[in-house]
DNA sequence: ACCTGAACACCGTTCAAGT
DNA sequence: ACCTGAACACCGTTCAAGT
């Protein structure tokens, strides 16, 4: 085994609790858990411990550990679009929104892998609302704002499941270093012939702005919805 | 306990085996549990006994699960990409591959989660090469190259992970019951004042031609591309 | 070298029992 | 009603032992 998991974990409560437990405590302690140690150290033991509590009590208030994850993802996804600008040109306003989704996710990778956990999400239904409403403002023809939320939608969840893998592989080691690590590999000598595409963009993959890298492909797809689906 | 896994399988290989195992009929075990049973019934306990073996002969061959699992991706990949499309014009290309690259998802679910499991998959590799490839046929500016194929994998890949959340969530049931579902979930009394947009796109929702609205976003992709990044 | 399968260190979840 | 924590039914992985 390799395994060694130090469950006392430092610092918080691992005093009694004073104050009773409640689903939004849970769903707090569990993104706290999340964000700073990772995916992977939310266990329901650890979950207990942090909340000093056992695992029953967490299960008293929530089903499952799936539906702490759907909370947590919700509550971030919340307050991204709580603090989203307003009031610009309908283009320049869901730029905006694109964007503060983007920070979102990269502060808090493993939203990007429970946005797509299980179907029917409650996050992914604020995320899409919230997005659709924007294309709405773009006067998207209507048969078209369907096609062209999801499309917005589907985008951001594929650039977010990459954040979260990046995450789980190394969260000390950073992205910046994890992208470095494929550019060499596609760096390599057999992978000019075999690989032309990707060996002959690899320095891009290992020195590109990813926040600027992800707002070109909502202009790619904004563009196209403007000039495709606008009422004539 | 609700869980009652019956491990034993009827058909196929309970037999000693008669000749050695590899890594290939290891992987082509994994892929044949994966797309009968899906990811969760896809353990190594499953898989020796589906290959007449022990844990540890599997671990002879592959280092450790996420190896198989990011094998069988790569295969589900690259033989999709062998029967690709070829010879007509640059965009049409493109939008054929992407075609077939969302039915090889649509056949075996589990490669959308897979993709974006860990970072540097080979499966993602060969996608991301022969996408890159078919955009160098676009023309596309030099230093855009990246950022398109960039963007058309990342939509591919929240496509995909969309499909593999539905799959995990209930393969007997189906795609159209479960996005019925939600559709009904948005058609509530009560969402139509909270999310106007998702309870007005609901009916939408239930009855689109997925493959028809996959496309789509393509189309809005290589629009804003071809407009945007084209030399002059 | 290749394989076997019991054993290990975990998981998420349940449930009798306490307050 | 709310909570406790031991117990249950799993996991992926290892490793001494066999051929």
């Amino acid at each position: 085994m390799e395994r060694m998991h130090e469950v006392p974990r430092r610092g918080a409560s691992r005093q009694h609790r004073t104050e009773a437990l409640t689903a939004s405590k849970i769903v707090d302690a569990a993104i706290t858990i999340l964000d700073s140690e990772g995916e992977e150290a939310l266990t329901t033991r650890a979950l207990a411990h942090a909340l000093a509590t056992g695992a029953g009590a967490i299960y008293h208030h929530l089903g499952s550990k799936q539906a702490i994850l759907a909370a947590a993802a919700a509550e971030i996804v919340m307050r991204a679009i709580a603090r989203k600008p307003e009031g610009g040109a309908p283009d320049a306003d869901i730029r905006a929104l694109m964007l503060t989704l983007f920070d979102a996710i990269d502060e808090h990778p493993w939203v990007g892998a429970q946005l797509t956990d299980q179907p029917g999400q409650p996050a992914l239904l604020e995320l899409y609302e919230c997005i659709g409403e924007h294309v709405d403002a773009l006067h998207v023809a209507r048969p078209s704002r369907f096609t062209a939320a999801s499309a917005l939608v589907n985008y951001l969840l594929g650039v977010a499941s990459q954040y979260a893998a990046a995450a789980r592989y190394g969260r000390q080691v950073g992205r910046k270093r994890i992208l470095a690590d494929i550019a060499a590999d596609w760096c390599g000598q057999q992978r000019a012939a075999t690989h032309p595409f990707a060996h002959s963009t690899a320095l891009e993959l290992a020195e590109h702005d990813e926040r600027e890298q992800f707002i070109a492909g909502v202009d790619f797809l904004l563009v196209g919805i403007t000039t495709t689906t606008r009422p004539a």
